[in-house]
DNA sequence: ATAACTGCAAAGAGTTTGCAAAGAC
DNA sequence: GTCTTTGCAAACTCTTTGCAGTTAT
């Protein structure tokens, strides 16, 4: 009954993130217009946003990029730990360009996808608390908030009846 | 660039379930043969389990019931708030019988599927202050911790260089 | 009979991968 | 020339849907 599900395959991708980083090069460069493209449109933007959104977000401008580059780049980026990555309600993953070297928790616009990095020590040492209370070890846990910022609540209260 | 990726299909397919819920009998009695089978797999089962999971788990037993049907039930049965779901690492949703009538958070181990249901009072606190904070309004959270239970952690103890 | 439910097979959506062609050093 | 990256298409996984046959009332 414990159900099985497959096992993440051992997870050393997301986990070696710092780790053997520093050594001169890996796979870093990162330089080719393509992985350019992908890293211009992350930058300095606020939001977080999908492989496939990206993509077509490209292909809109100068530089389209194939989708699978889109895929192979920001993969890269979370292994590196320039990205934060999160699963939207549909199971879309959504990556967002991370400015510290910490971790990062985030609070997202539904509405226009705007983002911003919250403080959370309160809330990690509540988690850590709460691990040791009931035995687990090794937690690693994911914490997302939807709502509406105050932009698109003002607009939204604007037009009141619209869909 | 705000990336509006696309909005969930208003949930109307989804949505038709259960809607007026307290009436007498909407959808309800969940009595045939197979969405019972459902529930039992679900029943005292402290496990967080996928539809793909419950499917092979109902065909390895007595009861073989149709993918679909499973998640048509599963969908049904969260609809009722009678689960709780969330999304695995790997974008799988999961579900897990839910006993209280209120939101719930689990601290779940990657290894077995085991979970326990956390008292959060003190998040949801600071939750309510930090959203305050930021000028967001309607906010929804999401939080799940992956960790390993003790059992599996003692496990994992006795077998040292086991992959 | 009528309304609800099941199973199957096909379709969708997101993501990954094999491979040959293109590019960088 | 060798090593890396790209792009395309095919493959995969999870999930949803159309439809015809079945079941329960």
């Amino acid at each position: 009954m414990p159900e099985r599900r497959t096992l993440h395959p051992p997870h050393r991708s997301t986990a070696r993130h710092g780790a053997e980083r520093p050594s001169g090069r890996g796979l870093l460069p990162l330089n080719t217009p393509q992985q350019k493209a992908v890293l211009r449109a992350l930058a300095g933007l606020d939001v977080f946003a999908s492989a496939q959104g990206i993509h077509r977000h490209l292909r809109g401008q100068d530089a389209p990029v194939s989708l699978s580059t889109v895929y192979r780049t920001l993969a890269t980026l979370e292994h590196l730990g320039l990205v934060d990555a999160v699963r939207d309600s549909r199971g879309e993953k959504a990556y967002r360009r991370r400015d510290t070297s910490e971790h990062q928790h985030y609070l997202i616009c539904r509405q226009c996808g705007y983002s911003v990095p919250i403080p959370c020590e309160e809330f990690e040492e509540w988690l850590a608390a709460t691990q040791r209370r009931y035995g687990f070890v090794d937690v690693r846990h994911m914490l997302t908030f939807e709502g509406l910022c105050r932009g698109c609540r003002d607009r939204r209260a604007a037009q009141p009846l619209a869909p």
